[in-house]
RNA sequence: GCGGGCGUGGUGGAAUGGUAGACACACAGGACUUAAAAUCCUGAGGAGGUAUCUCCGUGCGGGUUCGAGUCCCGCCGCCCGCACCA
């Protein structure tokens, strides 16, 4: 399905002549201006970075990509976008900063290296060396000297001194966690590759397994993270929200519960609530099935045991949860109201009660959550309401199925009854506060978060390896900075399952640092999150000794404008956020927000096809036809091919569209520019390469009206200059349109500008005749303005194409190193306006009046319309509404 | 279930509460051409046969306002995030 006419576009395109000046009717070949240029901007590394540019600095930053082997569209489009931002800030003054890299290190390498025997370094390489030239091809001004992949040994080096740094500044922890085991690969899952409980690769059943890991405590800053999130405000609001969310904050009371009877180690149970105030409608206490006591009370109750196992078996996946009953067991033991005397509550061990929120015991007040009342409902538990909504009375409130979680005022609850329920949440808990049990306060306040530590052990080979030594003798010994780096073994091989780094012949076994006895080096790898939460960092000094220099990054940092995909919106800037805090506290710069403005991409959706047998079939091998009114889809033998749904490209679905062809065919700038045409850059698109034909023949008109312009400027000008409006008209459309497109380019609202851009070269092609009946110098001089400006503008967005007119125009120098132009406000207004006119909310009409006029004369003006008159029929009009240089409004 | 967003011509989309549909794509007609491509010009939300003009029109139903695509309330549909977080 190649629809790009390629070998239609250029036949028509002979050689340039060597040395004569392009003239207006050749047409504008891409093929050989889009490597020239490219060519003198690398020979005059216009785009490298000094340090010592004395500009004010502006860092912009695309996400870097993974080198998968090609670039698809989405890359095309994140690219673009962070181009003409860097293009654009360039012109307007700044030193700019804009890097590439490669987020290197994961599991497709490996994958790779499992099906096709290549060494997942070589994978590696070889895709960052082919997707490297499709980029450079697109003609983005990176700073390339800066370029490195986190799978260099340079760069995870300085991971590894970071992960020292942070272990020695008490951020780092080992705990135990569970985790998602394919017992056939010997592998840790991530939960996406855990398909409907079984390993995405191996089709095993998934087993929870207790792993000891290592962790970052992001949890530590949880609340900085949290408040932190008011100042990003050159983020979208949605971002915000999702990490708000993420982060979870939630105000409650720990309260222990007395053990009445039953056989138990403690002597009470402490659960977390955020609603305390519903204490008094308790009916019974919950566990978790991970809870220690839960575990132990199993230990002589086989019951028990085979109810916990049951809930471990249970799945992760949204579905089962979302359709799992509540379920519980109850234990002989029974715990003392806390503020009830004479009342005892059943414990349970029930399945939706999490271990790792809060304490892992709850108490249930089914009135007023949900879980709670199905519980209830389920066990037969009593059903006491406590809270009275506004508009109930309470001698009829009863719960039915649904429990109450609106605002109220306490009933049946003693001391609280009236109170509103956060005036009822203070109170119980500073009577608790008061109260002991064993000696300590019963109730406790607490802030409880969503967000927990961050688990960054991998047992898998292409990654960071975590530089520790695990020795009998010393415990945890970090392997001494100067033994950095903890390099990965060349020599391993993928035909066994399991972690090469744990069955290497070296790699494992080695002596103590510290005690020089036989110890055993950690196998684990890191997160590859972690490679990419300090990149824009390392980027301000790429071939530094240290992670960073601190003056460097402290100059660079927070960057300016960050650009990628929404997909990112939680994980990876979180953990950027946590990093740059971490980087901070050991020493490695001073700035604690690393991204100051964000912006998220839509995504690039297609269609997907799939063939007979069910395989994912790519666009590039479906023909599609219309038939009868109907999409049909063939393979290009003729076999019959499903359309699916509209999806986000991915390698797995097939639905990935190479950019290649279309660059290929029309030149990168007609590629630039269409990507960036119509759609607004933050919403989704699916993807059709309908539209490219029209900016190919805009990047052709542009050639072609440059050269027009050119001949008009060399025109000997007329010596008298004759007031022509035709000339202050083209004058007050290329300031408008100045002050309109540079709005839009620092918005990020590239459509928009795009859309002015046309409208700007639909005013200079009318003004061509003017010049032409009346070459007077204004006239020379304002087309010399109107299409030297021009050419500025798409600048950013057709960086080649605009060269090339530049140096058509006679510039010696680069339009990429012209400063951008400035509207004149004196071209900005208008001495008159044309007011619509209405008629009880209705255009009847419009006038035009003086700029400012007083109300009085619109309003005259709008009643002497004939429409208006007319509807008015010689009465008096009720009301004139008159807007100042908007509107009139005749209501009768 | 909770949270957030979106809904405008054939299409992508524009529109600080103030002339809805800018700009573009696709389409149709015309000019140039032996012909095509390219280029240029013209047309176009729907209905009332044309121009003038009139009515209708931004998912549906209400409301606020002199005036609503825009603000408020209630629905419908689609998309995204989170998901037993006590």
């Amino acid at each position: 399905m190649v629809a790009y006419p390629i070998s239609r576009l250029f036949s028509s395109i002979g050689p340039r002549p060597v040395l004569s000046m392009a003239n207006a009717s050749e047409r504008y070949n891409p093929r050989e201006q889009e490597p020239h240029w490219q060519k003198v901007w690398a020979e005059k590394k216009t785009f490298e970075t000094s340090n010592d540019d004395p500009r004010p600095p502006y860092y912009v930053l695309e996400m870097f990509p993974y080198p998968s082997g090609r670039i698809h569209v989405g890359h095309v489009r994140n690219y673009t976008m962070g181009d003409v931002v860097a293009r654009f800030q360039r012109a307007k003054g700044k030193k700019v900063l804009h890097p590439m890299g490669w987020d290197a290190f994961g599991m497709p390498a490996e994958n790779a290296a499992m099906a096709n025997k290549v060494h997942p370094r070589d994978w590696t390489y070889e895709n960052i060396a082919a997707m490297r030239k499709q980029l450079q091809s697109m003609g983005f001004s990176l700073d390339w000297s800066r370029e490195f992949a986190t799978c260099d040994e340079e760069y995870y080096h300085r991971q590894q001194m970071l992960f020292i740094d942070m272990l020695d500044a008490g951020l780092v922890t080992r705990k135990s966690s569970k985790v998602n085991w394919d017992p056939v690969d010997h592998t840790v899952l991530a939960n996406e590759q855990v398909i409907d409980g079984r390993g995405w690769r191996s089709g095993a059943l998934v087993e929870q397994r207790e792993l000891t890991q290592w962790f970052f405590k992001i949890s530590d800053f949880a609340e900085d993270l949290l408040s932190a999130i008011d100042g990003l405000t050159d983020w979208p609001e949605k971002v915000r929200l999702m990490q708000r969310n993420w982060i979870g904050r939630s105000e409650g009371l720990r309260v222990l519960f007395e053990i009445a009877d039953g056989e138990a180690d403690q002597q009470s149970v402490e659960v977390f609530t955020t609603r305390p105030d519903t204490l008094f409608g308790a009916s019974f206490v919950a566990l978790s099935p991970d809870h220690p006591m839960a575990t132990q009370l199993a230990k002589d109750d086989p019951a028990l045991t085979d109810f916990i196992a049951e809930c471990h078996r249970m799945g992760t996946s949204a579905e089962v949860i979302e359709t799992a009953e509540k379920r519980g067991y109850r234990t002989p033991i029974t715990v003392k109201h806390p503020v009830i005397e004479g009342v005892t509550l059943p414990v349970y061990v029930a399945n939706f009660v999490l271990m790792d929120y809060g304490t892992g015991a709850i108490f249930g007040c089914p009135a007023h959550d949900q879980r709670d009342l199905d519980f209830a409902r389920k066990y037969d538990l009593p059903v006491i309401p406590v809270v009275l909504p506004p508009d109930a009375n309470a001698d009829d409130f009863a719960i039915d199925t649904e429990a109450y979680t609106g605002p109220g005022v306490a009933f049946n609850s003693a001391f609280l009854d009236g109170m509103e329920v956060e005036e009822a949440k203070d109170a119980i808990a500073r009577f608790l506060e008061t109260e002991k049990v064993e000696g300590k306060p019963q109730g406790v306040r607490q802030v409880n978060y969503r967000l927990r530590d961050w688990g960054i052990s991998r047992q898998r080979y292409w990654g960071c390896p975590i530089p520790v030594i695990h020795c009998d003798t010393c415990g945890i010994v970090p392997v001494p900075k100067d033994q950095l780096p903890v390099r990965l073994p060349a020599d391993v091989e993928f035909d066994t399952p399991g972690n090469p780094l744990d069955r290497h012949p070296t790699f494992k076994h080695v002596d103590c640092p510290s005690c020089g006895s036989r110890a055993r080096r950690e196998t684990d790898t890191m997160d590859t999150f972690v490679d990419s939460s300090w990149y824009f960092a390392r980027f301000t000094a790429p071939r530094a000794e240290n992670p960073t220099i601190p003056e460097m990054a402290n100059e660079w940092l927070p960057v300016d404008q960050y650009i990628g995909g929404i997909e990112h919106a939680i994980l990876h800037l979180l953990y950027s956020r946590f990093f740059a805090r971490a980087m901070s506290r050991t020493g490695h710069m001073d700035v604690d927000e690393p991204f100051k403005g964000l912006f998220t991409q839509g995504m690039v959706t297609h269609e997907t096809y799939k063939d007979a047998e069910g395989n994912w079939v790519s666009p590039s091998e479906v023909v599609l036809q219309v038939s009868e009114g109907q999409r049909v889809a063939t393979s290009a033998t003729g076999e019959p091919i499903t359309i699916g749904s509209i999806e986000k490209m991915s390698k797995s679905k097939r639905n990935v569209i190479d950019p290649d062809d279309m660059i290929a065919g029309y030149g990168a700038d007609t590629v630039r520019w269409f990507v960036l045409s119509d759609s607004p850059p933050e919403r989704d698109v699916q993807w059709t390469e309908a539209g490219i034909e029209g900016a190919w023949r805009f990047s052709q008109r542009v050639h072609k009206l440059v050269g027009e312009a050119r001949e008009l400027l060399s025109l000997e000008p007329s010596t008298i200059d004759e007031e022509d409006p035709r000339t202050t008209e083209i004058l007050k459309a290329v300031h408008k349109a100045t002050a309109l497109i540079e709005a839009d380019l620092a918005g990020l609202r590239f459509n928009r500008a795009v859309a002015q851009i046309y409208e700007l070269a639909n005013a200079i092609q009318k003004f061509i005749p003017a010049v032409t009946e009346s070459p007077s110098l204004a006239n020379i001089s304002a087309m010399r303005v109107a299409i030297e400006r021009f050419v500025q503008f798409i600048a950013p967005m057709m960086p080649h194409l605009a060269e090339s007119c530049w140096a058509n125009l006679g510039h010696q120098a680069m339009v990429c190193d012209t400063p951008w132009p400035e509207a004149d406000p004196a071209y900005l207004v208008d001495d008159t306006v044309v007011l619509a006119v209405q008629v009880n909310g209705k255009r009847r009409g419009e006038i035009e009046v003086p700029k400012d006029a007083p109300s009085t004369q619109a309003e005259a003006a709008a009643l002497s319309l004939e429409a208006v008159a007319r509807i008015l029929d010689g009465n008096p009009p009720r009301k004139v509404i008159v807007v100042p240089n908007r509107i009139v409004n005749v209501v009768c």
